[in-house]
DNA sequence: TTGAAAGCGCTAACAA
DNA sequence: TTGTTAGCGCTTTCAA
């Protein structure tokens, strides 16, 4: 097994005595060729450890096998299991991943667009929700988690999301079961689709139970992030009277509400209930352990990779809208 | 501004009335051009959105712009943040970042370096620590964070990694300085080099100290979870005595043992103090917040990104052993 | 300072 | 069944 790399098909074809198009049909199983001339080819390539350059390959035939992923946020654990399940789907297929993170940044991804189209990608799977996919021609594209749109049949786009709505539902109602009246829900400024459907869930929980949705319940952050939750409870709470649950748009909210909580000496679920959204991988050992709504991470992955695969290979995806369903994990910070 | 990449540079030659070898020339600022011309290229280039088509770029130079970077777990915050800031100062340099999750598996990093190789990928940046890097052939390659051996001047490895000697010095220095004697220290049973040297530095500190290190105050255990780490110090801790101090080898290791202290309803920091490694992003939400030892991703990061892009071009890297400087940051864990 | 033209290694018509 | 050959889009001599 010599260095791979030096040697072309060329090589391959004086050694066994044919053209390089026999063996490039070998390789690439198509055209029609002997038992004899494809054992022989074979023979020779093993020996020799050729590898075909996938360079010269992808400018011939503009297929890379690699897929572009768009992320908002790879520090984000929500995102990373979702990145880290589509890469172990697509490399099992043979497919390598780009990961391309945006940090939210739209001039980032439009440059991390043109970079992956220069290299040809198979497919982009945009788990960041820009329309930017106007910009990608051909390529296959699908949305993940997140989406640029109200959902339209006719806009042609793939989708796979969670149950956001089902999931504002689920966790408005535990709140509701165990005894929250004066419910407030704690979202950031830029609602996206995401946090629209949970919120609608939220919305038709309360209808459901003949709850009302104080307009000073509804506290909106300037940016998800723990200091930014905390700070907002820290500020607005003693100011609002009553509250005794709290439906938080990600775990990272939640946490930074519980520790505002902790400060003013509010406890938590006695006096007030909280409940997170993402089940983080640390959200078990919150003080308290949050209860939330756990997202099937691993299936809208799954799914993503097969439908992606799907359409590179000319096929329709399974679906055009895939809803994955949500879990509530009820855990000791709702009574 | 069309749809990238039907586009190619014979167009933009047409358009800005020049020939390909001279839009060429511009675009890789190399051969000489007037100022007129180039404003002229570069003028329709951004108007039209031309971007190079990297396949049939790399296959005329035999260069790739792509890196591969071989992380074990991409969940981890401390790999995670690697891996972004290595992508974040790659892709400014026009590089692109494959990244290859090994779940620890050598079987699966085996494979992931052979389709980087396959992909004739510039330079591979191993997170992993592994020795694979001996199937890599003549193509670029460097440790970051994690190496497979004891450093060695002779072994001709390039290795950056942060100071954790001095990391576990400081940490057991803080828990000296603030009153703790009897100190245990939580470690995980597959010491690799990084615990190694914390655990140095550790004992160090002890020694100079004058203070005994217990063999019944050192906790293995069989994975690092915060799981792991509540189970251990829940079984063992009611059975040893005295200690006032634990040194944890990471904060995901410190969360479990704080857990498991609340459990117990031994009281932190004024019973025992808790100090961690990394500084997690939640770390300073802890309750208490965590004191613990930062590394300093960014720079490895950045680091890591200009040797690597040295090697790649031809250069030698900055040095071939460079050690980060860590930082102490003191919360409320400890005394 | 610029242009014409020869490939980089491969695949896929088209011929034989 | 096999071979010959024309490119894929680009960079880079070599000439002008």
């Amino acid at each position: 097994m010599k260095t791979t790399g030096t040697l072309k098909i060329k090589h391959i074809a004086e050694i066994a005595g044919v053209s390089v198009a026999t063996v490039s049909r070998v390789i690439n199983q198509n055209g029609r060729f002997s038992p004899e001339t494809e054992t022989r080819v074979r023979k020779v390539i093993k020996e020799i450890g050729y590898v075909p350059d996938s360079m010269a390959r992808g400018l011939r035939t503009s297929k890379t096998n690699v897929i572009g992923i768009i992320v908002p946020d790879i520090l984000n654990p929500h995102f990373a299991g979702l990145v880290l399940e589509l890469e172990k789907n697509l490399f099992a297929q043979s497919y390598s991943s780009v990961i391309c993170n945006t940090n939210e940044s739209a001039d980032l991804e439009k440059k991390h667009i043109d970079t992956l189209i220069a290299q040809h990608v198979s497919g982009i799977i945009f788990i960041s929700g820009s329309d930017a996919c106007t910009a990608t021609g051909s390529i296959p594209v699908l949305y993940l988690d997140r989406r640029p749109m109200e959902y339209d049949e006719g806009s042609g786009l793939v989708i796979i999301e969670s149950d956001n709505h089902t999931g504002g539902y689920v966790a408005t109602n535990k709140l509701i079961a165990t005894g929250s009246k004066n419910i407030a829900i704690v979202c950031s400024k830029t609602m996206d689709y995401n946090q629209k459907a949970r919120y609608s869930g939220f919305r038709q929980a309360m209808d459901e139970a003949g709850l009302a949705i104080g307009g000073d319940r509804i506290f909106v952050l300037d940016e998800v992030s723990v200091h930014a939750a905390r700070t907002k409870i820290l500020d607005a709470f003693p100011r609002s009277i009553g509250i005794d649950g709290i439906l938080c748009m990600t775990d990272t909210i939640a946490l930074g509400v519980m520790t505002a909580l902790h400060e003013l000496r509010i406890a938590i679920p006695s006096d007030v209930s909280v409940i997170g959204y993402d089940d983080a991988p640390l959200a078990e050992f919150f003080q308290p352990p949050l209860t939330t709504v756990r997202q099937d991470v691993v299936q809208m992955a799954h799914t993503a990779a097969r439908f992606i695969l799907n359409m590179i290979n000319g096929e329709l995806p399974g679906s055009r809208h895939t809803i994955i369903p949500v879990t509530l994990i009820t855990r000791r910070s709702t009574r």
